[in-house]
DNA sequence: TTGTTTGTTCAGTCCATGCTAAACAAACAA
DNA sequence: TTGTTTGTTTAGCATGGACTGAACAAACAA
């Protein structure tokens, strides 16, 4: 067995790093796993990943090329990314493709979208509140915590985004 | 038209009080959206959301009625709320029927879960972490930056977990 | 034992949704 | 104009999951 530089080049020369490709190609997985399970289709979850793991700006076609999905799938996946506010689409002035980049230090709308769902859920239990019967209590009292619950979320929420946005 | 006492008691005396019954059943539904959303069957939803209006204990078959769906989906239902740590069953000496009522304060409980959840995404993007090439420091950064993302979603989560379990 | 009540499990149906291929639209080149 | 490239939209397929009815199991009564 002969010596060969591409080799050390690829696996890493340090005791046994892992082939930086499998890495890379599991953490998108991994990504596509985590939004999926927050109810984003998980060809958007593994764009992200794939974002998040190059940094650098992508064309549409890349997209498709990389992750080996129709044109259908890229389309909604960014334009999901987009809406959230996870990545952004760049024009390049002379090519006719799109192109996408991260949005720098998204985590801070992240947890105000977030936040914003869950006091919408608050409101719709406070209106449930307000018409209850006064007289009973017990029921008052219990969708009053059961509100509470949800207020105590969205505050930390956004003391939470506050504290990442100041980090940056 | 006459008086008539029955229909004051249900609809409420003062000006523009809505039907209980109305509003109980809106709520339960409500309820059963908002754990839908959550990755909960909306049968389970709307189970805890009687427990929540009624607060009283009650008892498989009720459920059955009440709710007007089939045995096989309050047995699932039952059983996933009572993992998640909601409701519990209890037994009642002489009687052959499951009872089952709310859990008090379970809220701190529910952060808890959803922490552990988190907690346990970012130890995989911090698995991640540890096998990327050391001199690749962009995905590095980007990577670290999301793991502290859900970091700090977790801290924030277990101190609210703490603020609720002290309120009651 | 046999019969009754009650909850769980299983097979099957239905519905929502993610994905693809193909048609389409838009922008540009020649 | 016609042709080319690129992204979106639409129709259809396939997968997954919630729900139901029916069979089953367990506990109890007589």
């Amino acid at each position: 067995m002969n010596y060969d530089p591409r080799a050390e080049n690829l696996q890493g020369i340090s005791r046994g790093m892992r082939d930086q490709a499998e890495v890379r190609e599991e953490f998108i997985e991994k990504v596509g796993l985590f939004l999926q399970s927050d109810g984003v289709p998980r060809i958007a979850g593994r764009v992200f990943g794939l974002f998040l793991f190059d940094g650098e700006t992508r064309s549409f076609g890349d997209l498709v090329a990389e992750l080996q999905v129709s044109k259908a799938s890229i389309s909604t996946a960014t334009r999901i990314l987009e809406d959230r506010r996870l990545i952004k689409r760049v024009g390049r002035p002379g090519q006719r493709q799109d192109f996408f980049q991260l949005i720098e230090n998204p985590y801070p709308d992240m947890l105000k979208t977030l936040a914003a769902g869950l006091q919408k859920t608050r409101a719709e239990i406070d209106a449930s509140l307000s018409e209850i019967d006064p007289q009973n209590t017990g029921a008052a009292k219990r969708l009053a915590h059961y509100a509470r619950f949800y207020g105590v979320m969205v505050a930390m929420l956004d003391a939470a985004a506050k504290d990442l946005a100041a980090k940056g």
